[in-house]
DNA sequence: TTATGTGCAAACCGTTTGCGAATCA
DNA sequence: TGATTCGCAAACGGTTTGCACATAA
C-alpha cells in the first residue's frame, strides 16, 4: 500500500502548490534517503523554476507533519526519508551505503531500558556503522 | 584511574603547548557533554588568551586520537565528550537532560545483527528520547 | 633553531529568512 | 480576492582556514 501524500496533505489543510506535488511524488517514489540537495536535483529535473528555498521549506514542513524523517549520518548535512515502517540503519563505512533493518528484540529492549530508567520512550536512533565481512 | 591527556598526548608526539594544556584539564574534569562554545567558555575562565579557532582545532585533533567522542544529539552544534568507558545515551526531550546508561544484553544484540547482516560492527550510536514518567 | 601551533578575521557551507511577486482555494 | 507560497538573494551560525606571529622541543 504506497502511500498517497497528496492525501494525506489535503486532509492536513496543506495547500497543493506545484512544486509540492513534484516534491511529494519524488518523496513517494525514493528508496533511498537523499539530501535536500539530492531532492533538489531530482525536482529541477521535473521542473526547473523550483528553487532550493522551497524544498527546504517543503522538507521542513513534512517533517513537522511527521511525514519526513530527518537523519544525521554523520554528515555535514541532513538526510530524508518517509516515516513508513520502523527500521534501524546500518551503514557501511566503506561504501557509504545504507542498509535498512528491523529487529524485534531490539525495539523490545529499547522500550524496556527506557521505562526501567523511569522515562516513556518517545524517540530513538539507533545506527550501526560497519564493514562488510570478507 | 582517571586518564591522563597529557600523557597520552606526549607519547602520541603532540606538543603540549599551553592553551592544549588548559583544554585537556578541563577535558578530564567534565562530567558532561560540553559544546566547543562551553568549552571555549571554561577555557577564557582560565585563560582568556585561547581563541574559539584553538579550541575548535583541539578538539578535531583529539577527535581523529580517539580521545574524544562527538555527539549531535538533533541539536544545530556538536557535543563533546571523552571515550573513556562506552555507554548510550537517553536524552530528556522536556529538560534536555542527558542521562548515560549501559546495557550488555543491547550491546550483544548489536554486535549479533550487524554478525548476521554479515558485517563487522565498527563503531555504532544509540539514542533513546523519552519523557520522565509521571 | 625550526617545525608546529596560535590568534585573528575572513571564508565556508548547509540552512533559514525577508521581501515583493505569483498562485492556490 | 485574500491568505499562502514562491523565487531570489541576503543573512545566519557553527565550523574551517590562510596568514603572520609566537612558541615548544
Amino acid at each position: 500500500m504506497p502511500l498517497n501524500l497528496e492525501k494525506i496533505c489535503v486532509e492536513a489543510g496543506v495547500k497543493l502548490t506545484t512544486p509540492r506535488k513534484v516534491i511529494l511524488k519524488i518523496l513517494e517514489e525514493s528508496q533511498d534517503h537523499p539530501s535536500v540537495e539530492e531532492l533538489y536535483k531530482r525536482a529541477s529535473d521535473v521542473d526547473s523554476s523550483i528553487s532550493m528555498a522551497t524544498v527546504y521549506r517543503t522538507v521542513s514542513l513534512l517533517h513537522e507533519m511527521d511525514i519526513l524523517i530527518r537523519h544525521d549520518f554523520n554528515e555535514s548535512f541532513s538526510r530524508y526519508e518517509l516515516n513508513d515502517e520502523h527500521h534501524d540503519h546500518l551503514i557501511d563505512i566503506d561504501s557509504g551505503e545504507i542498509v535498512e533493518f528491523h529487529n524485534e528484540k531490539l525495539e523490545a529492549l529499547k522500550e524496556k531500558i527506557a521505562h526501567d530508567m523511569g522515562y516513556d520512550l518517545m524517540d530513538h536512533r539507533l545506527e550501526l556503522y560497519a564493514k562488510k565481512r570478507k
